[in-house]
DNA sequence: TTTCGTGCAAAAATTTTGCACAAGC
DNA sequence: GCTTGTGCAAAATTTTTGCACGAAA
């Protein structure tokens, strides 16, 4: 499911970004196939690998990488932003409002339509996100 | 499309809310079926009604409103959260990346895809949004 | 009259920025 | 060597909160 040998220097240098290491640790921790951290989280696993990192940076990395597609960022109601890495594959995100997990859910079918309406009203989409908040049954 | 006599001192009450001159203020500006003000202009236009509200009890109120679920807030990247009176009917955003403007659009059949799915992985629909992020073609 | 809401100003939380230095190309 | 990125600390922005007073029930 994640790529065995990321190349995150070639995928930088191809988004016409300089490779820096802060960036290739920014890039380590989101690519690292897990779940959606925010700023504050992205910088503490990126200070395992490299103590020196700062927020500031990490901040900085997230706009760039996030401009040139390589991550997105997902706005959430009362909370931090959250990053991921930019899927190969549209999907939305549930958000559970007890604990806070974020559970991705495939959306084809969902974003073919959305698409055609978008279209309709003379609109392109740049990108689009989808939050559930949700609760878990029984 | 907008209610003709809105009464908003019974939805406060029927929320177990007191009613107060500010609460009725900043409802009568989001049910006032315009657009989607953050908390600034929600502050802005209120005190067209009522001078001495403060940006303070904007928030507080634009809070108990939304619990209540009279309201809801819309998370938005790189911006502050916007606010609209709860739709009827379920509806996307797209974001005019351009201009800032946000456009309504239906999405029953949309919706109805996405419970199905969100129902299969146990979990109920609290409450869900779409922000698009687009650009107007040509 | 008791409880809850409000305004103000101060604080918290998140994100951005200026500047001097370091690193990439 | 020139350009761009980084760390730090300070600032900007958005949102929340403590407190004394005022309004609602």
């Amino acid at each position: 499911m994640c790529a065995d040998t990321p190349d995150f220097a070639r995928a930088l240098k191809e988004a016409g970004l300089r490779v820096t290491q802060q960036r290739v640790t920014v890039m380590s921790v989101l690519m690292d196939c897990g779940d959606h951290p925010n700023a504050d989280e992205v910088l503490a696993r990126a200070k395992g690998v490299d103590d020196s990192i700062s927020l500031a940076t990490v901040y900085r990395t997230l706009a760039s990488l996030e401009e040139a597609g390589i991550i997105r960022k997902l706005a959430i109601e009362n909370a931090p932003a959250r990053y991921e890495s930019t899927p190969a594959a549209e999907h939305d995100h549930i958000v559970d409002i007890d604990t806070g997990e974020v559970i991705e859910i495939a959306s084809d079918e969902i974003n073919l339509l959305r698409e055609k309406i978008v279209q309709q009203l003379g609109y392109d989409i740049i990108s689009q996100t989808t939050l559930i908040r949700a609760r878990k049954r029984g």
